[in-house]
Order: structure tokens, then sequence, then C-alpha cells
RNA sequence: GGCCCGUUCGUCUAUCGGUUAGGACGUCAGGUUUUCAACCUGAAAAGAGGGGUUCGACUCCCCUACGGGCUGCCA
């Protein structure tokens, strides 16, 4: 058995699109799990739209999803001699010709096709023309695709596609200006980098009949093609900017975990049986091609927040904090102070099962980060009536006489509670705005531990005063 | 326009000719009520429509509708 190499292909020209990740990610899963190769391969062969800092952008967002490549990411445009050489080697072979057409011809051609209702697929009159009859002028280079019979893709998702030659017009694979169009470029590039499995977006899946053609001209063998369908927005259309976020960072920005992105977005057009929250490990010895449906799927963020606070929750204190850092970072929020640090070590440990995000986290995490004196806010002044007010005076010397012990604070104040006829409940609330200044943290008695005796002193006697 | 792909609860999906069509998220209703969160229990919720094939179709075939893609010297 061959070893597996597959690769992901982005054209950089904006940030990492959701979608684009999700293809990494399956690449990456079929690779990984099978002991095999995952390449990176820049395809900038657009110079018009190709940028750097695009492509920055889509290996920091590959980077913070942990999808690692093997190598270093391969630019396609420095390949553009190879290509070159290709065509011209399909020249030699039979398999491609010179076509002096012009754009304008082409138009033209184009609109009286439509015009007279025939097909506009472009039929070059140089085709089959003597080399003798060459013009001395730029041309293009194009393959001579058959004309007849039909292009069947074996495709591991979508089964058998036919699609007839007649449907299928000879591409140019060289420009006039020597540079190698997209069509030529994927099929040397996977060629020449080994690649044997290609899973990619469908709306290559026609594209994959073209490219076909090609791996015949050269004589090369076709690799397994995998074609996935797109990613569309909660209502079902195309996924775009009016849908909100679509750049890879965007997730990251507002707080949902790599671990659990990984794991929504391999479960999105994916599915191993009834399997829904999975690690890594489980990812990629479960993953595979028949599993990926068939039909298009939309974005759920409740999902998504949904798996993400699972992960969260299962990830170790220590390596929480750091994502947490870089959460900030991206989002654009202030950093946290060494003491902010140290407090909020301590407190995930209670934390981190209640917030489906790090965003929320950080939320819930007030009584912690939060700027000192705490001022109550609107809500929890009016939760404050005369009672619980009552009941935090006569708390305060209590809890100087209790141990810190989560069950005796428990009891301390359950006891305090009970002598004023009153259930916990009633008064955990009021305490509990008056630890945090907000009605959204953890248990009271896990925020008395994490915040320390003389600071829990502190805000009772703020809030009682 | 032509060609290609798709269509199971609101969403992600299981099923691979015979099931009370299963799970998850979400929703709703209860429970614990020692708070928030969590948790537990329960409920509502699906095979786009129409034809076939078959003893029997969500599963196979055809048509229609809808959605998507491709149709560039873009990728």
């Amino acid at each position: 058995m061959p070893e597996i190499v597959t690769r992901f292909a982005p054209s950089p020209t904006g940030y990492l699109h959701i979608g684009g990740a999700r293809t990494a990610l399956f690449n990456w899963l079929y690779a990984r799990g099978r002991g095999g190769r995952f390449l990176l391969r820049i395809e900038d062969t657009d110079r018009e739209r190709s940028t750097s800092e695009a492509t920055d952008a889509i290996l920091r967002g590959l980077t913070w999803l942990g999808l690692d490549w093997d190598g270093e990411p391969i630019s396609q445009f420095g390949r553009r001699d190879r290509h070159a050489k290709v065509a011209h080697e399909m020249l030699a072979r039979g398999g491609a010709y010179k076509c002096f057409c012009t754009q304008d011809e082409i138009e033209a051609y184009r609109e009286t096709a439509h015009a007279e209702g025939r097909s506009t697929l472009f039929q070059s009159p140089w085709r089959d023309a003597d080399p003798a009859s060459h013009p001395d002028a730029p041309y293009v280079i194009r393959l001579k695709a058959p004309r007849d019979g039909e292009t069947v893709i074996k495709d591991a998702v979508q089964g058998d596609v036919t699609i007839r030659n007649d449907q299928l017009d000879d591409m140019v694979c060289l420009r006039s200006d020597g540079t190698p169009t997209y069509m030529l470029a994927v099929v040397v590039d996977d060629h020449d980098m080994g690649v044997t499995h290609v899973i990619r977006g469908d709306d290559h899946l026609n594209n994959a009949a073209r490219q076909c053609q090609v791996y015949r001209a050269m004589g090369w063998d076709v690799p397994v093609f995998a074609h996935v369908p797109l990613i569309h927005g909660p209502d079902g259309k195309k996924l775009s900017k009016r849908h909100g976020a679509v750049g890879l960072e965007e997730y990251q920005a507002m707080g949902y975990p790599a671990a659990g992105m990984r794991n929504y977005l391999a479960r999105l057009g994916w599915s191993h049986g009834d399997a829904e929250y999975f690690t890594d490990a489980q990812a990629k010895d479960w993953f595979d091609l028949k599993g990926i449906g068939r039909a298009p799927a939309r974005l759920d963020f409740k999902k998504l927040e949904n798996l993400s606070g699972q992960h969260i929750a299962a990830t170790p204190d220590d390596e929480l904090l750091p994502e947490i850092e870089a959460y900030l970072a991206a989002a654009g929020r202030p950093i946290l102070s060494q003491s902010q640090k140290n407090g909020l070590s301590r407190a995930l440990y209670c934390l981190k099962d209640r917030a489906k995000t790090f965003s929320e986290l950080i939320e819930k995490a007030h009584f912690i980060l939060g700027e000192r004196p705490i001022v109550p806010d609107e809500n929890a002044s009016r939760a404050l009536d005369a009672v619980s007010r009552g009941i935090l005076t006569e708390l305060t010397p209590q809890l100087q006489n209790a141990s810190w012990e989560r069950d005796v604070l428990e009891a301390t104040v359950a006891s305090v509670a009970e002598a004023h006829g009153i259930g916990l409940g009633k008064i955990a609330g009021p305490l509990r705005s008056a630890l945090a200044g907000r009605t959204v943290s953890p248990s009271v008695f896990d925020m008395m531990l994490v915040i320390g005796r003389e600071e829990t002193l502190a805000r009772l006697k703020d809030v009682t005063d």
C-alpha cells in the first residue's frame, strides 16, 4: 500500500474561509489517520489577486486550527517554468495545440453562438491547423480534448460522474504570456507532489473532468478524487459575508477553542455513526471518505457552541490559560496582568465547565478579573433587598470564623440562611451578586474559594455598608 | 441557456429493500430548587412532490420543483 499523500491548496486572495478550513481538516485527518503526508500548496498563479498578507492569514489560520503540514508550503507561481515545460511537452505529444485566437475573437464567437442558440463552448480553428500556417503572433496552448465519448470521474464521494466530452472545450493550459493556468498547474503540481488523494470542494467537480484529460494527455496516474459539498449559511444559500463570520480567524476571535472547531467542522458533512463529540485521536482513527455526505451542510452556531463548551471543559487547566491568552490577543481585548493570570488559573476549575466559548469564560470570570471595588450592577442591586442585606451583614463575621473548605462554607451560609427561615437559594443569589458584581459567575462557594478570605470579606463589606 | 451534483425532524446526521425511521444540537414541559451553570425526565419534530420497479421502498429508476456548482488567457 503506497503512502497516502493529501494536500490543501488555497488561493491567497483573502482570509482562510471556513469552508476551506474544513477541506484542509478533511485532508489532514485523512493523511494523519493513515500515516500519510499532508502538504500545503499556495495557488498564487493569479498575480493580480494574490497577496502575501493572505498567505500569512491562511498559514495563521491553519496553525491555530492545529493542522500541521509536512514540509514547506509550495508556491504554485514558483513552479511556473515546470508548468510551461509540461505544456510544451503536451504540445510535442500531440495532446495540445497552439491557438492564435485573440480574446476579442473568442468573445465574438461566444456572442454569436449565444445569439444563435448554439453552445458557447469555444472551438478553436487552430485545433487541427498545419503548424506551417502558424503566424508569428502570440498564442495560447490549448488542450486537445477528445470531442467524442465521455469522461468519467471516479469520485470517492459522488460516485462515478459521467460528463460527455462535447460538453468540455479545449481549455487553455498556457496563457499567451507564457504563464500557466490553474487547470494545468493543479494537475502538474498534484502529480509532481505525489498527491494520491485530492479532497476538495465540489465546485471543482466539473473541473475534474478536464483535469483527467490532462492526466491522460501526459500519461500520468489519476489520483483518487473526493469532492465534498460546500458549506452553506443558515439560510441554505452559499456561505458569504452577509451570513457573518466566514473567515476562520473570526471564529478564533469569537472565542471558540480550536479543538471544538475541529470537532464541529469534522462533523459538518461527515459522520461516523452517532459520534458527535470526539477527540482528535478518534477523528483521525475514524475519518474516511465513505462517511462524507453528498449534500451541502449549513452552519449551526448552537451546535458549535455546545461542542466548544465540551472541549473547553475537557481541556486541562494549564493548557487552557495559553489558549485564553491567544483568544484575547486575537479578539483585540486587553491582555491579562500577572495577578489576573494567577487568579484566573485558580478559577479555571470552576469556570471551564460553564463556558461555551472563551469569551463567555472571561465574562464569567468577572469576579476575579474585574476592577476593585466591584460595584454590583443594576440587577444585582435590585436583588439586594433589606433581608438579604441584613443576612450579608450577619454573614460577614460568620465567614471570618469559617474555614475555607467548600463544604464548611456551604454549611456556614446555610445556617445563617436557615436562621432567617429562608432557603440557601434565596441568599445565594444576592451573595453572588455581592461577590461578583453581576449575575453571571460560577457558584458562590467556588468564588469564595478562588478569591480568598480577605477579598470575600472586603466585598461583602462593600455591599453591606 | 447547456452540463454536473444534491434534497430524512428547525439544524447536523444514522439507515445502506422489510426499523415504532435512531442519535445529537436547538426548542418546549416537568424535576432537583442549596443560587447561576450543570444535571435528570419527558414531549413536539423528518424521508420535497409525482410516477414507476418490487410481495415490500427513505433506500433502486424516471419526471417535476427547489438548492448548489461549472460553463474564463480566475482559482
